[in-house]
DNA sequence: TGTAAACATGTCAACACAGACATGTTTATA
DNA sequence: TATAAACATGTCTGTGTTGACATGTTTACA
């Protein structure tokens, strides 16, 4: 599929940018939804010049530093905009390690399954406080036509999706303790 | 991390099971979280049973069609139990190439954008009549020491998800039909 | 009795990705 | 002026995963 190829094209449809700031882009930015090393996004780039999707200019940085700076070509902006237009299926649902772990957690007793979900809760209310942070930039809905329109639904997304998360592990913490009280009764 | 190898061994730690049962449970109930091929499942019970956690009997069916019936060693019931006790952090956000398009989305009309939210939509929702069907089986919430609690709570969290993402994708309709509205008012 | 669907087990090539390895420069600041 | 943080660009190995290739058998039912 080369998503990667897509989220460069359309980072560098924005404008001109180097691997480093693109691999920044990636963990500020585009960590909402995407993510990608430099080891990934060099040969990417690389292999995007050789078709053509991509030129570059180096720049001098300094005395001696080289650093190239990648811009998009007519040929990549229409590739950018085939792919955006594609209507695809949704994906399979993403893989989750907690959730896996929670689906066998009939082997832990109910101590160590509230553990678990405490300690995910706080992770999650972190990520959340984070996300609600960066919201607050938007102090109304922006111009579709903007760059900013995609990363505030996005964020709203985001948001809403830990929301979402922490819901339910409130929910199953509950679950956990009411089992617990019970418990403690037969006792 | 071999996610998989705890997949497996949570799964035969239920009942034995052959390859095929495996590849089946992946597709049926544990797509709510986690997914696997038979072309990834055969080798990992052929390395589980090398590494000693899991053994398996040969079984007839028919006359001559030989089946493997894989079972959790004691050695793989010791070697699970400390996987689902792990506290780890929590991973990553999800790859999900719609919100990466819908970040870009300002490269495309605004009819286009409603276009592909709404077959979103329409796919979201099959997915969360399948999961509350699912749900119905549940007119209580079971036992917190049968399997049947783990599916359980994963499945509120999946119907959680799904109503999260399925809210997301009819705010962002209004925000594009409303400013659909004021183009065609300023014309 | 023919046949389609489900059962059953495997391999292999290619791709996606993480994490380590490798090397250096520039800038801010103590 | 020493030094730490940030800038900057790459490669390589191992792992996880998909999709295709490959080959059959058994069961339900028309």
């Amino acid at each position: 599929m080369r998503t990667l190829k897509y989220a460069i094209l359309g980072l560098l449809n924005k404008k001109a940018m180097t691997g480093y700031d693109i691999a920044k882009e990636f963990k500020y930015e585009l960590f909402k939804f995407w993510h990608a090393r430099h080891s990934q996004i060099y040969p990417e780039l690389k292999r995007l010049a050789e078709e053509g999707f991509v030129t570059y200019d180096i720049k001098i940085s300094g005395d001696i530093l080289e650093k190239k700076l990648y811009s998009i070509t007519e040929k990549g902006q229409k590739e950018l905009l085939i792919w955006l237009h594609k209507d695809e299926n949704i994906s399979q649902t993403p893989k989750d390690v907690f959730r896996l772990r929670m689906y066998f957690s009939n082997n832990l007793d109910l101590e160590s399954r509230i553990h678990l979900l405490e300690n995910q809760k706080v992770q999650h209310k972190e990520k959340l406080d984070i996300l609600k942070k960066t919201a607050e930039q938007y102090s109304e809905i922006p111009d579709h036509n903007t760059d900013r329109f995609g990363d505030f639904i996005v964020l709203e997304g985001a948001i809403m999706r830990q929301e979402s998360v922490i819901k339910w592990l409130d929910k199953c913490i509950g679950y956990c303790k009411k089992a617990q009280k019970e418990e403690n009764k037969n006792k």
